[in-house]
DNA sequence: CAGAATCCTGTACGATACTG
DNA sequence: CAGTATCGTACAGGATTCTG
């Protein structure tokens, strides 16, 4: 532990883990991939290349880091069937479910108003380079 | 570009920069610290050493940081008052509010199924460790 | 008080090659 | 097809010190 935290004692008050329930839920969504992966499987199971096309520009690596914490965490689903060539199904668990309210308010939101935050950070970064 | 994605052009049709809006919004509110801030704007003003008292465990650097990005895409306004000591205080846009009902639903997802979550992982942790 | 300036570390993320 | 296995890097994030 730090010296500035051996006074100021950094308390994780929920679950003993997090210091607040948003936290949570950024450890179960966060990452540069995972709510996009759920917004994907909302409408119906994916094989493992259907994902990769659809989240364009993940490496295959990614593609199967992310799905096996989104299994751990239990909000996805993953069927391997024994067949050649391999076939692998993934889909969302009834928890996995519970997401969809957050991932397609993310999306909607994100289609209103992704202009506008690109424009102000544009200005901004103007801004800050005639300042410096 | 890479051999990769030489013949299988990688695709970002919304706004030439994501490839779908929900991957705008993680860009706007991801990140380990982002969300869990907005969220404490919610409830009005606040001034930095509060927010990092109650943003348990962040650092002065991320907590700048992280809030000139928000400042930046317009969702967070920094009131400097000519003070000695100085006065800093931070508050939601009307822009950042509109952020508001994902954030909230991120919170009570959070706190219903967190339990759930980490029980979860533990146990698919445990599976690995028996089947390697 | 609210940061800026440094320096540093871990890991998230990526490119590439190989395989049952 | 759906992955592993390596290797590599950039940057997120952190510890510490200094200052108007």
């Amino acid at each position: 532990m730090s010296a500035e935290n051996k006074d100021q004692t950094v308390v994780k008050p929920f679950l003993n883990q997090y210091s607040c329930p948003v936290e949570g839920t950024v450890d179960v969504i966060g990452g540069k991939w995972k709510s996009v992966i759920i917004f994907h499987l909302l409408d119906g199971t994916k094989r493992f290349n259907e994902l990769k096309r659809l989240n364009s520009g993940i490496t295959q690596r990614m593609l199967t880091l992310q799905l096996r914490e989104l299994e751990a965490d239990g909000i996805v689903h993953r069927e391997v069937y024994p067949v050649v060539p391999p076939k692998v199904e993934y889909s969302l668990t009834d928890f996995g479910f519970s997401l969809k309210s957050i991932v397609v308010l993310m999306r909607e939101w994100g289609t209103e108003n992704m202009e506008k935050v690109l424009s102000h950070r544009e200005s901004y970064q103007e801004m800050e380079k005639r300042n410096g």
